[in-house]
DNA sequence: CTGAATTTTCAGTAATTTGTGAAAATTGTA
DNA sequence: TACAATTTTCACAAATTACTGAAAATTCAG
């Protein structure tokens, strides 16, 4: 598959932010790929846009899969395996913030749940449980955030971040707003 | 310096999570300590404390520095420079939001500006380019709610997240409050 | 069931990232 | 200003991560 020079640039780019974005340089130009072509692609199509190898893309396929990031589809007539994104931008990111906070936030909450029953062996141990504690408590309500984010629509996921700077303003009103 | 066992414990874990957070595993294990421990900390106590050498230290504080997550200090007749992280978890949270969405958005919001100025050359362009501008607004807005972010009070940030599941009813009513 | 098409696995290699010690640069005090 | 203390830099080494081709496993049409 031959790909357009501007593709080119922004899969080049997806690369680079690849690792930034805990994935790597090769599954963020196979994600880009993906996310930029309307049809689907089967795994040949995608080692010849990328230039890699076909079992690199095998194991980028699967690591997209382990993401919930594209979706397998067949073509009739057709025995190869295609995959396409959601056409949904706010699928995509929902799926993203959720995968990432169960790669980012759910191993640490355990480890600092572990650590605040531990009974602190002095001064320094009880300062750091303090510290721990802050972190949990925090971590959690980003988890409860997330799960929220999981459950709305993309029509209200789009809402709230359009609130932009109104979500102070809600904030000073919230109170005389839920209480009546 | 000395580490305490629980201290020890949650300094390994942070180093393994330091990759997935966008550091790397000696930059985790030494915000762990610096966080965890009351004290400003120097250089040679962190080399110390996670047996990484002098000049590995150097180079991790200098990236902390970048990242403006810790605090220099100095000691009253200590010619030793010595560091410690915000003391309010939510200072640091903010700092480390803003300072990810730096690295992890602000290139592509430029990159996909970019690709939105040129003339699709085909039908394939003009797809990538309504994705693009897709992905575009939805980062722009995040980069509107980390500004709103950094102008918050902890007081403020925390009530924000606390609000968890509340956050859906108060979008519902979020009109009728505003246009009173 | 068979076998061709397709996908996956994996050991070895290549590329990238991280860590070190020695030397250079900077700092601050006497 | 001189110099000892401290920090930073950097070339090389070590460790980790990513990529490939070949072989194994799986899938499915006939």
């Amino acid at each position: 598959m031959k790909i357009t020079p501007m593709t080119q640039s922004l899969v080049l780019h997806f690369g680079e932010m690849g690792s930034r974005w805990g994935l790597n340089r090769t599954l963020g130009q196979m994600y880009a790929v993906i996310v930029l072509t309307e049809a689907p692609l089967n795994a040949d199509q995608i080692s010849e846009a990328l230039q890699i190898s076909r079992s690199n893309v095998s194991m980028g396929l699967k690591e997209l899969k382990s993401w919930n990031l594209i979706k397998l589809q067949h073509i009739p007539g057709d025995r190869k395996e295609y995959f396409s994104a959601p056409s949904d931008i706010w699928e995509i990111t929902r799926t993203l913030v959720v995968e990432r906070r169960k790669r980012e936030l759910d191993p640490t909450l355990s480890t600092l749940r572990d650590a605040l029953m531990e009974q602190p062996s002095n001064e320094s141990d009880e300062y750091a449980q303090v510290r721990v504690q802050q972190m949990h408590d925090l971590m959690e309500m980003v988890t409860l955030w997330t799960n929220e984010m999981q459950g709305m629509s993309s029509e209200k996921l789009s809402a709230l971040l359009k609130l932009g700077e109104g979500i102070s303003k809600i904030l000073d009103v919230k109170d005389k707003l839920l209480l009546r």
